[in-house]
DNA sequence: CGGTATCTGTGTATGCCATAAACCGATTAT
DNA sequence: ATAATCGGTTTATGGCATACACAGATACCG
């Protein structure tokens, strides 16, 4: 159970909307959660997630560690906003006309927020809150890029939510991969795994092992060109999208034929 | 970077299948990973993940903190090895013959292990492996499930990871609403944000939270009647999973007719 | 069969980290 | 001006993961 103001909202999304009242007297303030989350932010991005202490925060800025405190309620909320802020999508996007399309764009945005602060994968999920600014936004954004289906409100609520859901699990599994694949499926590994995942034991999946699919492991290839945002899932993931994309033709058209 | 042996393997993965020579030497071991790892799951049952340390298994266990590391090389493994075996798939599952019933059968198990276990969205991503055994398990009952749909292995594969990071995104929905929902849309909060989430900024997204839909909250409706596995996203659920087979549907007409 | 290398469980110790509590000086409302 | 409030610091505490070194148990080797 998440820390919560009389508003039943969790602390953290006050804070972020700015929704908490400002003091009047006291000394002028030095800091602000904006600086104090871009801190730490800077923090997890240089040196991941576990160098974001408080003390390493706060020393960073030039602060004493429970300074923070008086921005901050604790360590839960600063991950909080920390997430919401680093998933920022863009401002001023122009998504194309077509549907289609637009859900793509707004897809790689997403994704492309998660590629800039992998980290985020990191936090602890079930901490996490739709009603976070930048949640808002996407969410805003998505629901702009479904505008023209043919179908009520609540179900493009379904859709984004499906769609965000797909791409935040999609960058989790790229980086356990990488964290994984490279090495373990160095082949050495997988021969190893070969003594357990039996054809036997495994019917199904044991070929496909052994094949060396899985884990999206191309025969080497050509690396190194530009491989900078080369995750190695790219075919995977237009393909979990393609997917979706076909359902949601098939869904508009059995919509449509019931008219 | 997680620790792995020289094989290449994760050590959580060795040791998960049990590939880890065993000592010959010197007294007998009066414990087990195992062992460790059910203790471990039954204090994150009954009294959250926060509650596992090293201390409290090892307590419940009869023995002292440092005896734990014997066996697991630290508390990082510990946890992969509980969210391995949290999520076990039932033994002797017999699937539906057809492809959509199999899959969504499948999913059940799936999101059923979850709602089991819920503490295991607590375990930070980005740590998963894929390699464990009762994934390897999971992956090989979905591949079962789409034995008889004319794709070709990789696809399936893409499949299976497709739906169960759907399944696994919808339960950490679920979960969040549940710490959220309940309270924060009580009127109250969502009056507050109304402040914030206009319809100018945010012309797609301001109605649909102004007519209360977001979030799953029901106009009320009849609750009470066997409430215990009613999560309130069920229809998101069920609607998501819709679009996955509609559109694996049009895939395979697709591919039907290319041949 | 005795010696020795090896392993287990334990006790002790360390260092990091989040955070509580009390304090001083600055600032503003009255 | 005076009092109520607030910001930042200092100091202190308790929890937690884990390194280290030891004492007894066990199995291999000659």
């Amino acid at each position: 159970m998440a820390e919560t103001t009389e508003t039943g909202l969790p602390r953290a999304v006050t804070v972020a909307w700015g929704m908490q009242e400002v003091p009047q007297r006291g000394p002028n303030r030095g800091l602000s959660h904006e600086r104090i989350v871009a801190a730490a932010i800077e923090i997890a991005d240089n040196e991941g997630l576990a160098a974001v202490t408080m003390q390493a925060v706060a020393t960073s800025l030039g602060f004493t560690t429970m300074s923070l405190y008086r921005y901050v309620s604790g360590k839960d909320e600063l991950l909080r906003l920390m997430q919401d802020a680093a998933l920022a999508v863009p401002e001023q996007v122009t998504l194309p006309g077509d549907w289609r399309e637009a859900l793509r764009v707004w897809a790689g945005l997403v994704r492309d927020a998660f590629h800039g602060h992998p980290w985020v994968l990191g936090i602890p999920r079930g901490q996490v809150s739709v009603l976070m600014p930048n949640s808002v936004r996407a969410a805003d954004l998505g629901l702009a890029a479904l505008h023209d289906l043919p179908l009520d409100d609540e179900e493009k609520v379904g859709v984004i939510l499906v769609v965000s859901q797909y791409v935040t699990s999609t960058v989790e599994l790229e980086l356990n991969l990488a964290d994984e694949g490279t090495v373990a499926v160095s082949r050495e590994g997988l021969d190893l795994l070969g003594g357990v995942v039996t054809p036997e034991r495994f019917p199904h999946l044991a070929p496909v092992l052994q094949a060396g699919h899985f884990l999206g492991s191309e025969p080497a290839g050509a690396a190194g060109e530009g491989a900078e945002t080369d995750y190695g899932l790219d075919a995977d993931y237009d393909y979990g999208l393609d997917l979706i994309v076909a359902g949601l033709e098939q869904r508009v058209r059995d919509v449509s034929a019931s008219d």
